[in-house]
DNA sequence: TGAAAGCCGAGTAATTTACTCAGGATTAAA
DNA sequence: TTTAATCCTGAGTAAATTACTCGGCTTTCA
């Protein structure tokens, strides 16, 4: 029941981007380097994060990411389900719900995941960005 | 974000031992048939729910497991506990709160990952095999 | 032009997962 | 008292996944 290392990362970045969201973008370098992130792998997991729409990229001498949106229209839950796939406990009961669990008495079992889902997928999706930053100033 | 076959066999295999919990031990042979899980991974995950005191073992012929307690005393959560570890989405919230983390900037995002752990704690601890038997048969 | 950045496909070492194997110990029933 | 059914255990292993690295190309600012 653990994340993997791309998503802690990959939400320990967007959590800087966050909080330098007004001085405009920031080089990759510069996040591996305050959150000692292997720069390398870091660049992997910024592709999922940008084909998601969640960053846009200034290219060249002076670039770097930046969100695409304002901190506060970034859901949590946005950020885990591009880099970890849907938020589902088990395949069976994944978001897009093309259930395909021929057993019968596989259905003793879903209920549960179903529930563990519809919770974590609550959470997630009730945590902004903005929310994050705001947590962590206190 | 996903448990394991482990999790996902043990507690299908448990929700059995809940059905059967009336009728005395059930073979790990008829589990393992009934659910289609190959058997001697069966076997393997009934060690840790068995040390755990979810399980009693009855050995020799006409033997089989059979739950420790009532299906309404045993929660979804101990199940999930034993198979997989403490519940949390990254070790540096591990529900013993042996809290190591060294980053300050982890702090940023440690509170997420407490309401996460929480949230799915609660679920989880709210739910009994009782329950899980109970769900199914509507 | 050159340095600073992003972009990308491929490769790889380590770890974890999902099992299997071989055999021993216990007990009910024939 | 033998036999078959069952649990118990440690070790091994193939496949998959994870957590990266490598090499090189492209874009842009100064």
């Amino acid at each position: 029941m653990k994340i993997s290392a791309k998503g802690e990362y990959g939400m320990r970045a967007m959590a800087i981007l966050a909080l330098e969201f007004p001085a405009g973008p920031v080089p990759l370098r510069e996040i591996a380097r305050r959150e000692e992130i292997p720069y390398q792998f870091l660049e992997q997991i910024f592709i999922p994060l940008r084909h998601a729409g969640l960053i846009n990229s200034v290219r060249g001498a002076k670039g770097g990411y930046i969100l695409a949106k304002a901190p506060s229209e970034i859901k949590v839950g946005d950020i885990i389900r591009a880099l970890e796939g849907p938020i589902a406990p088990v395949d069976c009961v994944a978001e897009n719900d093309a259930d395909v669990c021929s057993r019968s008495t596989a259905c003793l079992t879903k209920g549960i995941w179903q529930r563990l889902r519809d919770s974590m997928a609550e959470v997630l999706d009730d945590i902004t960005l903005a929310d994050v930053i705001k947590m962590s100033d206190q």
